[in-house]
DNA sequence: CTTTGGCATTTTGTATGCAATAAATATTGC
DNA sequence: GCAATATTTATTGCATACAAAATGCCAAAG
């Protein structure tokens, strides 16, 4: 999960550049919330809070926003992405496709061991299921992810995967997430454990991308809802 | 193409700031292969060529390294990225997949001036393929795959394809075109009008899925003979 | 009361200087 | 003569200073 690079290197001491850390911690602080989405960032007071010059964290801004987390304007400075609902379903529906391909070459590609993993995580996923533990079905969840992308081999499928699924993480995490929805999650997982047992490609496909297709629709519901509540706000009667 | 946001403001003057130009500069020194793969960028040289300072250098930099353009060493600069045949493959795969997709929305999705457009198009390329007019031909086929990317209708797609792209362009410019492989290839092209004509996405999909497998036949026919000429020469007997 | 022009302040953009790391070269001991 | 080490040189990393642009404010005109 950390020093992707320089823990390859046989005992190479973690020596990231500063421009790095600093985008990892805006990165952070972006998915979590604590820099919300469409708030400024102002330079010299980030500069400030993260402890560094401008010139790593300028470095750090022009990373993320490659990667769509911020926006810059001209003269105007950096400010947190913000997605509109159009947005969000143009995000899933690439990202059920990436998925969709994930799954169908780790179908072809996994390993026996990594199945073994995967079916091990999956009964660790039932566990906090049936414990309603939603932060370590959470957890977990990503896991199983990780591991089927990593299946796949395919480095490129991998980077542009999770580009993707960080600008939407944050939605996925706060999403409306009822028992109903939930439940039929865990079975759409255990649809992919048959799938992949069998190494039928295209069912693991179609398991997949009916799995983000329902994961969009609980974030969409979520996302409606605080439209609503963000407009009562605005023209509200208190 | 050029532009993307000063010219969606009315009236507003293109104002880009220096990093991007560089950027875009360098992006074209590399994919026009003036910057050939693996060769090393040293900053105060660039700084000299490009006439601008160290900074904005530095920041487009890390924006082409953010694409995979380059790669950063720390403390060791940057150097051209090198791509290795598993990187082909797998950017293929990849590629594949969000043609694919592309197509499949295209068919949903494209207006009738679109079509009508990409009906335009064909013809274009037909006359350049019966004239053998290379340029031409890529420069048109550029065109079509960029009209079925904007009928897509999802943006998140486009700037993912765009980015995929440019990692391999000028590995397709150089490929093995032989007049067998044009021929399937414009072939491909005509089955693709067919499928939009009638709104059929999963044929969509499948024609451009094939139309990718096939250029990246061509683009290993030829890595493979580089790879000869190159082990050739260093072992060579000149 | 609204609007417009100019001034002051803030913020971003760019250039440059210094420090730290890595590469290259010279030097010394064997 | 070779190898290991010291020294020099070059290059990158970071910080700061200066320039340009934008924002906010206030006053004056309509």
């Amino acid at each position: 999960m950390l020093n992707d690079e320089s823990s390859a290197l046989a005992l190479g001491i973690a020596r990231k550049p500063l421009h790095e850390e600093v985008a990892q911690r805006l990165r952070e602080l972006i998915t979590e919330g604590l820099l919300p989405a469409g708030s400024k960032l102002n330079e010299r007071v980030l500069c400030g809070q993260l402890m560094v010059s401008r010139t790593p964290l300028r470095e750090a801004l022009k990373l993320l926003a490659a990667q769509k987390l911020i926006e810059l304007s001209p003269n105007r400075g950096a400010s947190v992405a913000v997605l509109t609902r159009a947005d969000v379903e143009q995000l899933f529906e690439l990202m059920a496709s990436l998925e969709g391909l994930s799954g169908e070459l780790a179908a072809q590609r996994m390993s026996a061991s990594e199945l073994t993993e995967l079916n091990a995580l999956h009964f660790e996923m039932l566990a906090a299921h049936a414990r309603r533990d939603l932060p370590n079905y959470y957890r977990i969840n990503r896991q199983i992810h990780e591991l089927i992308n990593r299946s796949a081999r395919n480095q490129a499928l991998s980077d542009t995967y999770n580009s993707v699924n960080l600008r939407i993480q944050n939605l996925r995490f706060r999403s409306n997430f009822n028992t109903a929805k939930w439940d039929a999650a865990v079975q759409e997982h255990g649809l992919m454990l048959d799938a992949l047992a069998v190494r039928d490609a295209s069912a693991m496909r179609a398991v997949l991308e009916q799995h983000l297709r329902h994961k969009l629709q609980a974030v969409l519901d979520h996302f409606d809802a605080q439209a609503l509540v963000i407009s009562a706000t605005l023209g509200g009667s208190e």
